[in-house]
DNA sequence: CTGGCTAAACTTTTT
DNA sequence: GTTTAGCCAG
């Protein structure tokens, strides 16, 4: 398809008018390229924290088709199914806009949904792969693996070669599969990732490089692929003259979100897409990123300007409309510390009400009653709950507040950390319906299979090496001699099977189908059957929003359910709930109010992330991020100790913690160091003492400890 | 061969 | 606190 006729010819010094709000760069950023913007130069867009980054992504691609782009040949890619939805709203209500205003009758409707392909590099990846799989000798109805399952395919493999049986402990499956993906996403060889990440595993290389094979060719023969293989596989297309003409063919624009989280493979994927650059629009900022752990690297970024010829054009954001002066100011200078800074400096002109709090507590209690008292104080004020945000480094550090918050009914929605499908009776009907679509699923048959008493890995193995052998999942159920324990199970096992297999039932009549088989076998196997029902129920209703089990499956996988929340079912859109994310999970966002928890040495940095210069830097990076999602409000808290969580024993051992390290004294200037409760505070006479007993016997125990 | 037991090792962030 | 490997009775 060729550019329609331009609607808007807009002269530069005179901006239609949805451009006029954009300051100066943002428009230069919207308007790159102009007309023949598919033959411009590439873009790289440096946008600050809170500089209207999204807003000026969503100009750019309104922009784009107000002036005649097809909206279908627009491929947007974001980092979160959410930042997807988000920008598509927003393009779509300048479009509509300006079309509405432009009086062009019959144009407005079409915008609806019209930016087909908007969503993260795995999801975009999935799609091009079952639309391309007859091209590459793929079976179209692949199943995805999310990170556990292709662990225990890992684990599966490790098993077959004899390894899980070693002299010295061989690495763990967790850690293989990490092994595995940081090579494949960083596009290393084998010995430098173990030489640089992984050394205390570079003796196993060779027995590793085995797994490895046989991990490749066990997904190939079970037709699954795991998060990586929707990169890899897209990567590989694009080497592929005929077909990644085809793909590439496409698409006349390529934009994406939040670049600095991007690892070399996806760079590639963008290079197949667009070789000379023209075209392709990339955002980001370097002091954002905090993916490395995922095979991001900052230097995708860096080094975007020189990979083409010409060069890519490079417009910095750097005034942030979200902070307030004194909040930025604090920010900025816990990120003037870290070792390499290779962009601005954000400004704003938002008048600096109050200096961000640093909060010293003696404990979690106490933190999280000041959160408390703060939260309540502010939604009084009129600031809602939605509005405030309480960021951590690990979700298990929300725990203590988690349990305040249910005890003074402030309802919350917590983002991050377990998930919902991560649960094992959830995995467990999935699993099933998993296996149904794909009975070459050795993963999913190995877990259902286990389900039945009386049948464990030794006959489940059995079972599915039958399966394999016959090519007739149902004929293979029928014909296999279950176990004694099991018999009695086996011919509803049977039909169940047999009736999904053969579609008998339709969706998403299917998931109440297998919930039913399942329900007496959760109830055999878990005390608590009533609550893990309830969540089925949910999966029920989440199960009911997609059209199919194929989109249902690979949906899920790539886009989770992000929220857990003390209540049963998702809050409804009206009701007011408080927001507890990881900072990781909060990437992207802003609210009035920001608490950031446990701000303190060994929770930011981890203790985990201690080990080398670029961790650490990235933890500054973290808190960075977590500093900046503040609008008007920032508290951070320091805990004088903090109760480790892993603990064995009575429950007392505690760490006597010391302010993060990227709040060093000589910062101390921008912030509002506060103790609380204040010092002096004999207002609720004689109640504090009572708050913080002296536990004498918790002091002997720690003796010996 | 399964399933219940113990001892010991590990423990983050997510598509 | 959770996961994993290994042991042993039925």
């Amino acid at each position: 398809m060729n550019i329609a006729t331009p609607i808007a010819a807009a002269p530069a010094d005179r901006p239609a008018g949805y451009l006029a709000k954009l300051n100066v760069e943002q428009r230069r950023a919207v308007e790159h390229g102009g007309q023949a913007a598919h033959e411009a130069s590439p873009l790289l867009i440096i946008a600050g924290a809170g500089s209207g980054k999204t807003n000026t992504l969503a100009h750019r691609v309104a922009h784009l088709i107000v002036g005649g782009v097809d909206p279908r040949r627009i491929l947007l890619l974001t980092f979160s199914r959410r930042a997807a939805a988000e920008m598509q709203r927003r393009v779509e209500r300048i479009t509509t806009q300006v079309f509405a205003a432009q009086s062009g009758a019959g144009t407005g409707g079409t915008m609806t949904g019209a930016l087909a392909w908007s969503g993260t590099f795995h999801a975009i990846g999935a799609r091009l792969l079952r639309e391309y799989a007859h091209d590459i000798g793929l079976d179209p109805g692949f199943t995805i693996h999310d990170r556990e399952d292709s662990a225990d395919l890992m684990n599966w493999v490790r098993h077959e070669l004899d390894f899980s049986n070693t002299r010295k402990r061989f690495p763990m499956k967790g850690t293989c599969l990490s092994i595995y993906s940081r090579a494949v996403n960083a596009e290393l060889a084998l010995g430098e990732v173990l030489g640089r990440w992984f050394p205390w595993c570079a003796e196993w290389e060779g027995e590793l490089r085995a797994l490895f094979a046989g991990y490749v060719e066990a997904k190939q023969k079970q037709n699954v692929l795991d998060y990586d293989d929707l990169l890899l596989y897209w990567a590989q297309m694009m080497f592929e003259g005929a077909i990644a003409e085809n793909i590439a063919g496409r698409f006349d624009h390529v934009m994406v979100d939040e670049y600095q989280d991007t690892n070399k493979l996806q760079a590639s994927i963008l290079l197949g897409l667009k070789p000379t650059g023209r075209g392709l629009t990339v955002v980001g900022d370097d002091a954002q990123s905090i993916y490395s752990f995922r095979a991001a690297t900052v230097r995708n970024i860096l080094d975007f300007p020189g990979h083409f010829t010409p060069r890519a054009q490079v417009i910095t954001l750097e005034r942030n409309y979200r902070s307030t002066q004194a909040i930025l100011a604090a920010a900025n200078a816990v990120i003037e510390l870290a070792d390499e800074r290779f962009t601005k400096n954000l400004w704003s002109d938002r008048p600096s009400a109050q200096r961000p709090a640093l909060v010293n507590v003696a404990d979690d209690v106490q933190q999280a009653g000041y959160i408390v008292e703060r939260i309540l104080e502010n939604r009084e004020a009129g600031i809602g709950l939605k509005s405030q945000a309480v960021l951590f480094r690990t979700s298990s550090h929300s725990a203590g507040l988690e349990v305040e918050l249910t005890r003074r009914n402030i309802p919350f929605v917590k983002f991050g950390g377990l998930k919902f499908l991560e649960a094992a009776h959830i995995k467990d009907v999935l699993a099933v319906l998993r296996w149904v679509h794909n009975p070459r699923d050795r993963v999913s048959g190995f877990r259902v299979a286990q389900l039945l008493p009386g049948i464990g890995p030794s006959t489940a193995g059995r079972l599915l090496d039958r399966i394999v052998e016959s090519g007739d999942p149902i004929g293979a159920l029928g014909t296999f001699k279950p176990p004694a324990a099991a018999a009695e199970h086996w011919q509803e096992f049977e039909d169940t099977i047999g009736l999904l297999r053969r579609n008998a039932i339709g969706w998403p009549g299917e998931i109440d189908c297998v919930c039913r088989w399942y329900e007496p076998h959760l109830e055999r196997m878990h005390e608590d059957a009533t609550v893990r029902q309830g969540d089925l129920h949910q999966l029920g209703q989440i199960a009911a929003t997609y059209p199919s089990r194929e989109r249902f499956l690979t949906e899920l996988t790539l886009d989770p359910p992000s929220a857990t929340s003390d209540q049963s079912g998702p809050p409804l859109l009206d009701e007011d709930y408080l927001i507890l994310s990881t900072i990781h999970s909060a990437k992207g966002q802003e609210w009035n109010a920001v608490y950031m928890l446990n701000a303190v040495d060994g929770c930011l940095p981890s203790d985990l992330s201690t080990g080398s210069t670029p961790e650490i830097e990235e933890e500054r990076r973290l808190l960075y991020v977590a500093m900046t999602r503040a609008k008007d409000q920032l508290h951070i808290m320091v805990p004088q100790r903090f109760f480790t969580h892993n603990q064995r024993g009575t429950g007392d051992r505690h760490v006597y913690a010391q302010r993060t390290r990227f709040i060093p004294n000589s910062l101390l200037t921008h912030f509002d160091n506060q103790r609380w409760p204040a010092p002096n505070a004999t207002v609720d006479g004689g109640k504090s003492p009572a708050r913080a007993p002296i536990d004498i016997g918790a002091r002997m125990r720690g003796m010996w400890k």
